[in-house]
DNA sequence: AGAAATTAGTTGGATATAAAACTAATCTGC
DNA sequence: GCAGATTAGTTTTATATCCAACTAATTTCT
């Protein structure tokens, strides 16, 4: 018997070759919402690698890019995380001086975030390379189905979020 | 005019109360993704919190308890996260009296998993808490699109898992 | 105007996760 | 049967993330 080697569409197997059992989780949406992000953010993660930035950090100067003067809180809710979790990443955008931030005069509180010249050099290559994770999902969600789907995905955020 | 208080179904907005600009991410399907599953995660969450579990431990047992005698390894190719990353979750299963690690005797290497009644019985107050979130993930999909929506998610796991 | 409440951002503590290097056990090919 | 390759699990290191507590600036209330 030819023993395969797992491809990634192999179905995961338990120690002894026979198909995991899921259970209630094989048809839940919440976990393969899970499994289905993680999927798609690897993927992407793969590609926005190449370039030497990771994904996460694509949000980001995006929002920046097209909101600049965006205050570090208003940008954290916009990326739907803490805003805490931000503070170290804008550290190292800075750093590398992809991002600017400014002092307002009207706030001496908050920070206006702007993009760099390099900053915008950046988001466009990591633009560019998003357009191609976004035409093999296209592929694998089909093009009629697509709008669909981010509706759905717009409704769960906005229900939820 | 009425300054209302930003409810979570509010468009996020920047720093001067107007709408965020999200450019091309606002209908890519890898961003909604992020989004949607961060949603939901934070939602089960809360109801999980309750009993004093995180929505991470939940998989793991429900696949332990699905799969006696599991491999760490196949466990983690079955939950899609690296089998380092188990280690901790699995010492503290076990520590909390949740997960048994029994050596095998064909292979020394490899660990069988399995519940404990304990496990058991925590990961059945888990799944209660899981129906109830999955109805409400129903009703916010509809029950009509919510076989569709499920079957693109898989699809993408096959494709890019 | 002054006290109290709120807000912007940072810090510290905790958990989750991945990747790479590692150890020990098992398997493969000759 | 043995050397080399593979596999199971752990450790180490590095990010990303949340939450709660904190500081400083601003707004609100009276």
């Amino acid at each position: 018997m030819v023993r395969r080697k797992n491809r990634r569409t192999d179905s995961p197997t338990n120690g002894r070759g026979e198909a995991v059992d899921y259970g209630p989780l094989a048809d839940w949406v919440g976990f393969n919402l899970r499994m289905a992000q993680a999927a798609a953010f690897q993927a992407f993660s793969r590609l926005a690698n190449e370039i030497g930035t990771r994904p996460g950090r694509f949000a980001t100067l995006m929002l920046i890019g097209r909101n600049p003067g965006i205050s570090q809180t208003a940008l954290s809710r916009a990326n739907g995380r803490d805003k805490s979790s931000l503070t170290p990443v804008l550290n190292d955008l800075e750093r590398r001086g992809l991002v600017r931030r400014a002092r307002t005069r009207a706030d001496q509180r908050a920070y206006r975030l702007s993009l760099t010249p390099a900053g915008r050099r950046l988001l466009a290559e990591l633009t560019s390379c998003a357009r191609t994770h976004e035409r093999t999902l296209d592929r694998i969600i089909g093009t009629k189905g697509q709008k669909d789907f981010v509706r759905v995905l717009k409704r769960i955020i906005a229900e939820l979020g």
